[in-house]
RNA sequence: GGCGCUAUCGUCUAGCCUGAUCUAGGACGCUGCCCUCUCAAGGCAGAAACACGGGUUUAAAUCCCGUUAGCGCUACCA
């Protein structure tokens, strides 16, 4: 256990975007591994802008990335007396002054420095500085003054904050030298941009986390992505458990630089994550997330509100796919005759194994597998045009309808593989040569797992019935 | 404009403090190969960087100076 306490401050005047997770994370982590307290304060100051709906939202967002807090919440606009009586006190002392209607901190000039963790001494001359209004004619402070009066009171030994904040900590240091308080111990971080070089916004695609949720990124994965931008452990590893991340994290490996925002690295951490947690975890989490998101059958193929086109995410599976490229004009509605969903619990979860290797997020699985939940789509025209012209592949998709008849239920994948590499054999063909249009008379493309789990999977009834749709 | 921060593959970065071990290492992405019924996953291989110019030194990605570029701050926003 030590003293350390860190805070994390947002304005709720949006939703927790992914540079305010960066920060939240940065303070959590290093109160985390120090034994200290992480607390969790609400800017509210700003009358117009702040919203409830945003605090919750912002909250939700924490808990849901396990970034847990301790304490209870500060809120600013519960304060407002307090920093009115610092502001007065200053007034008192002569060290700042009304100026119509508002209150100015007079900047002593003088030099300052900044002992910052990440970037050593930084030396300011405030001269350059303007007097600095710390109460507005309103009545509410401005951010400088309920920052460093709040960061007192709260007992914060290490502020950890953006970058862009590095020129307001000499006024802040000014203003605590005026009250004659320490100072915390400052640490900068590097901002994160989009690909584009400018500050990450919404113009970049997804930046608020629950964006991230909806379209079923794990916690985990978003956080270890993020840590990775601005830190590193100095060894080659790149995927941590959170708890791994306060075991190794350190401010001290804190780089300097600011970040560009990489989605594609973002979806491979992610992607790894789900192949690193337990089959049991996985299994619920997906389950939950689709649970979530599929209230009633004909929203099947939105993939929620995160329709797969809008996002911004090369996501396999879409990127290029114009079998399902819109989830709001999707066509299940008139393909459903094949619907088997809702999915019994033991297909769901052989389903669930099958695609484990193939997504990267929760949110691609039904994207990917959505010849399990609707007809398929036939929509490269020319290959089935090249299948059905072909009097030998046609002979061979009949035959091996014929032979399937016979199977019985399709649960034997051994059996499956064995017939119907029987019937390509027989006529002195390759298995490949009947797998390949089989695969695309069954999900209408050219990618699925492999063909005999999937036909079990799909189930004697369905596969039948496509194989004699397609053929009629 | 002023002040400040930053500068290694396209991107994230190791190395820089304590100069020689760096013909600069890893990861994402990309390309090829292996595996293979396709797509993935996995394995292997490859292309790809020390911003520029001066110093200091026997020796510089590493130290110093300058230039350039990017970013931030310069609000009665936070």
């Amino acid at each position: 256990m030590s003293d350390i306490r860190v805070r994390f401050a947002p304005s709720p005047t949006g939703f927790l975007h992914i540079g305010g997770v960066r920060t939240a994370l940065f303070n959590y982590l290093y109160a985390r591994q120090q034994g200290g307290k992480f607390l969790l304060r609400i800017e509210d100051t700003d009358q117009q802008r702040s919203m409830p709906e945003f605090e919750r939202e912002i909250l939700d967002s924490m808990k849901w990335l396990g970034l847990d807090w301790d304490e209870d919440l500060v809120h600013q606009s519960k304060r407002l007396d307090r920093y009115r009586e610092v502001a007065r006190e200053l007034v008192a002392k002569g060290l700042a002054y009304e100026f119509e209607g508002a209150i100015k901190f007079r900047i002593p000039k003088t030099e300052v420095k900044v002992y910052d963790i990440v970037r050593g001494e930084v030396t300011y001359d405030s001269k350059e500085f303007d007097d600095l209004v710390i109460m507005k004619s309103d009545g509410y402070p401005v951010f400088h003054l309920a920052v460093i009066v709040d960061d007192h009171d709260m007992g914060i030994t290490h502020v950890v904050r953006g970058e862009d904040h590095l020129p307001n900590t000499p006024r802040h240091i000014l203003l605590q030298q005026a009250l004659g308080w320490k100072s915390p111990k400052y640490a900068h971080l590097p901002l994160i941009f989009g690909s584009d070089g400018t500050p990450l916004s919404k113009r970049h695609g997804a930046v608020a986390v629950s964006e991230y949720r909806n379209k079923g990124f794990l916690p985990q994965g978003l956080v270890n992505y993020l840590a990775l931008l601005g830190w590193n452990p100095g060894t080659p590893q790149e995927i941590f458990s959170l708890p791994e991340l306060v075991k190794q994290f350190s401010l001290k490996r804190v780089i300097k630089s600011n970040a560009q925002f990489n989605p594609e690295k973002l979806l491979w951490v992610n992607g790894q994550h789900i192949r690193a947690i337990s089959g049991e975890d996985y299994e619920k989490q997906i389950t939950e997330f689709w649970k979530e998101k599929s209230h009633s059958p004909s929203k099947e193929l939105k993939v929620n509100g995160a329709s797969p086109n809008t996002n911004q995410f090369p996501t396999r599976g879409n990127w290029g796919n114009p079998d399902y490229p819109n989830g709001k004009e999707n066509k299940s509605q008139d393909r459903g005759q094949d619907k088997i969903d809702p999915v019994p619990e033991e297909k769901w979860r052989k389903l669930i194994t099958l695609y484990r290797p193939r997504i990267q997020t929760y949110g691609e699985l039904k994207v990917q597998a959505a010849y399990f939940f609707a007809s398929p789509e036939y929509k490269d025209l020319q290959l089935m045009a090249e299948i059905k012209n072909s009097a030998s592949v046609v002979g061979l998709l009949k035959q091996l309808g014929e032979v399937l008849e016979d199977v019985g239920d399709f649960e034997d994948v051994e059996m499956l593989d064995q017939k119907t590499k029987q019937v390509a054999e027989a006529a002195g063909l390759k298995p490949k040569d009947i797998i390949h249009p089989l695969r695309f008379v069954l999900t209408g493309g050219t990618a699925s797992p492999g063909i005999f789990e999937l036909m079990s999977l799909l189930g004697k009834e369905i596969c039948l019935k496509r194989l004699k749709g397609f053929l009629d």
